[in-house]
DNA sequence: TAGATTGTTAATCGATTAACAATC
DNA sequence: TAGATTGTTAATCGATTAACAATC
């Protein structure tokens, strides 16, 4: 009998560094650079190569002993692996300026999501179009959601507004919610938070500086 | 002899919490609740209690038995240890969309940062203010790196200029890069970069959500 | 062939979680 | 007082790193 290889079993790191490796890849790629060996994506990007092997594993791709494994190959099978391959479509909620600066950002459909609608509250921002996509009043959302089976929203309103925004996604029977508020929010159990918050990148940097300013200081 | 406590003995998962924290103890000081306990801030982060009491005494608070930690004085001790009571002047490269979304994000002088210039190659973008904070030519920053003291630079250009943006930072003498840019900097060894790779949570979430409605597929 | 590289198993390391005495 | 909570030490868990045989 097969044990599927359940997603559950991935260690986050790792699923956390295939992009990394997509990144990488494609520009070999664009080089025409047949094979690639573990040794040279950790030097590029700064690992261990036995933990690239490991990472690269998961997805199931063999490589081949001396010579490595074929950079096409290799890209396809992780975008592959990650459901990269066709976009799926989401919405995203909360039209300022970083909502804008997403709604912008053209290379999404590359990373599998494509953002379909948008959503805000301000009446004033809403039957205009950002960068191509239209801008919906909040109440729109769940009928909508429902027409185009939608499963993932972005969530980028202010942090004020933002469990009620996720309430009001979570009722539209959203999925999963990727959030960019830097507040914790509350969901039921069926549904997938992934919270993006800057400030956490933001304390291990200034952690590291003031450390470091310091140092050079004393010297 | 005293063993000073370097940052660098704290674990980066820690320093990854403690901005959640700052922002559930803001929330409790505007409620004007005095103490509060591991347990209460657990439940709502979603965090095991003794975490979240060995995350809070890297700052060297003291708690209360049966009391809990005094939220004020909590706020503030992580506040003071995160470096974000006065906030350091940064530069931003990169005045696109995603840049301009940073421009626009009052929050930061709370978070220890502020950002006094942004540069960009385009001179169509130069010379004028975005949100009050003014444009230059990237030829502008090295002297002005030096002499506004900047240690500290944001890095939000396209992925194909990030590499010379960030040679230009580094040649100005910065200190630390907070990347945006989906690929991986060459750096000297005295200087700090923290990537911001959107596209990493996105794997993790595209991943758990691919899993979840595969499970309810099958049901 | 010789040597670089893969695939895999074992050892190490560090973070999370559990246990428990001290305290107000 | 009783019980919740702190502070700390020990146990567990999981990811990273090291070791090494197999391979082209």
């Amino acid at each position: 009998m097969e044990t599927p290889v359940t997603l559950k079993s991935i260690p986050e790191p790792t699923l956390r560094r295939l992009p990394s490796y997509c990144n990488y890849l494609r520009r070999l790629n664009h080089l025409n650079q047949e094979f690639v060996s573990c040794t040279q994506i950790g030097q590029e990007l700064d690992l261990d190569p036995t933990q690239v092997r490991k990472d690269l594993a998961v997805t199931g791709i063999v490589g081949r002993p001396k010579v490595g494994y074929p950079t096409r190959e290799l890209f396809d099978t992780i975008e592959e692996f990650l459901g990269w391959r066709d976009a799926q479509n989401v919405f995203l909620v909360g039209a300022g300026s970083l909502g804008t600066a997403l709604l912008g950002y053209t290379a999404f459909d590359q990373y599998g999501i494509r953002i379909v609608a948008a959503f805000d509250a301000d009446p004033g921002k809403c039957g205009r179009e950002i960068h191509g996509i239209p801008v919906f009043g909040l109440e729109k959302l769940p009928d909508l959601a429902v027409r185009m089976r939608i499963h993932l929203g972005i969530l980028t309103v202010p942090v004020e507004a933002a469990q009620e925004a996720c309430d009001v996604l979570v009722g539209a029977g959203i999925r999963a919610v990727w959030n960019f508020a830097p507040t914790a929010l509350r969901v039921p159990s069926h549904v997938i938070v992934q919270n993006e918050h800057l400030f956490s990148s933001l304390a291990i940097l200034s952690s590291k500086l003031t450390a470091a300013l310091r140092e050079t200081a004393h010297v």
